[in-house]
DNA sequence: TATGTCATGTAACTGGTTACATGATTGC
DNA sequence: GCAATCATGTAACCAGTTACATGACATA
């Protein structure tokens, strides 16, 4: 079971949904996934070879269109299946805006300001963007939309934390200028 | 104005507030910026020999101990303020435990809710820290103190809303279950 | 004198992006 | 016939980690 990247996961999770192209793969992975997830060609071409080599997916033929189709096999399945109980080891964190904000003094309180300006609009954005998905997903019956709720409710309640502090942090920053 | 990687912002931002050495460096960032950063040696050196090349850091004499001592310089600073005004741009996102979630039909409910656990857990132990760094933060009366706060506060907001989130999300899946 | 900590550095590797080259198919 | 989109792939590059090699210094 060797570790490999994290694409394999995504690539042989959207591939468990429906098959289809590494074109529409990454279309769909930009399109559903895109709020916590990304993938490039680069990776999703060399991972799909990849995974034909070890009989995870298969090309199913298709006169219609060029490219090939690809489907998850039986072992690709269960190769999905041990990928997502392994242990998720988070990346590094870096976070650039809280960075800058560190060394603030150096920057300025204007900057600063600007900085939470930004982060309280792109937050309110994205939390428009995720209760409309959240509407869409309320009115499916899948049986795997309450987990794909999951995610939709994490990005919610991430993005509001994120906006009230960048709020509150701008009122905190104006005060301390007097 | 090359854009070099984000490391030399951390390294002339963290010998901006005291000089020291390479290994100290390291110890700085993972002890004071450890919860939204990180730099491993083989980062920082090659760093800190760019920008003595470049005239940003200088070594200052230290008979006491073996290694030398680094201190900013005054094109330090100025590279210093000129780094932390570039934009930010986030790193794509990746996050695994969404991943998982997402294909949570595939994984199996008790799973879901094992990794929503540790969330909770995780979560519930940063604020515990976050919320000592806080008050230690908050008896000093260091000017750059009131910028260094709005690191902790944001670690405390993200914190609350994950753990709350995980809470909420173990009882709908468990209700989904019946 | 052995152990632990301070200290510096490099080489190999990994995971990932970007830019590019190429061509088929579709619809106007 | 032309433009847009679908489609596949690779090469060059970049940021960053890990593991390793090396050695000084302090102290039990």
């Amino acid at each position: 079971m060797a570790k490999r990247s994290q694409t394999e996961t995504a690539v042989l999770g959207a591939l468990s949904v429906e098959a289809m192209s590494g074109y529409a793969l990454r279309a769909a992975i930009t399109g559903t996934l895109g709020h916590f997830w990304r993938e490039s060609f680069g990776q999703i071409y060399p991972a799909l070879a990849r995974a034909e080599a070890d009989g995870y997916v298969r090309r199913v033929a298709s006169g219609m269109t060029s490219g090939s189709v690809f489907e998850l096999t039986g072992s690709g399945d269960e190769r999905l299946r041990a990928l997502l109980l392994e242990p998720d080891e988070p990346t590094p964190p870096r976070n650039g805006l809280l960075l800058r904000l560190f060394f603030g003094r150096s920057l300025g309180v204007r900057a600063c300001v600007s900085l939470l300006r930004d982060v309280e609009v792109r937050a309110s954005e994205a939390l428009l963007r995720y209760e409309d998905v959240r509407a869409e997903l309320a009115a499916e019956d899948d049986p795997g939309a309450p987990f794909r709720m999951l995610t939709v409710t994490y990005g919610i309640a991430v993005a509001r934390a994120q906006r009230d502090w960048a709020r509150e942090s701008i009122t905190v920053l104006g005060e301390a200028r007097d």
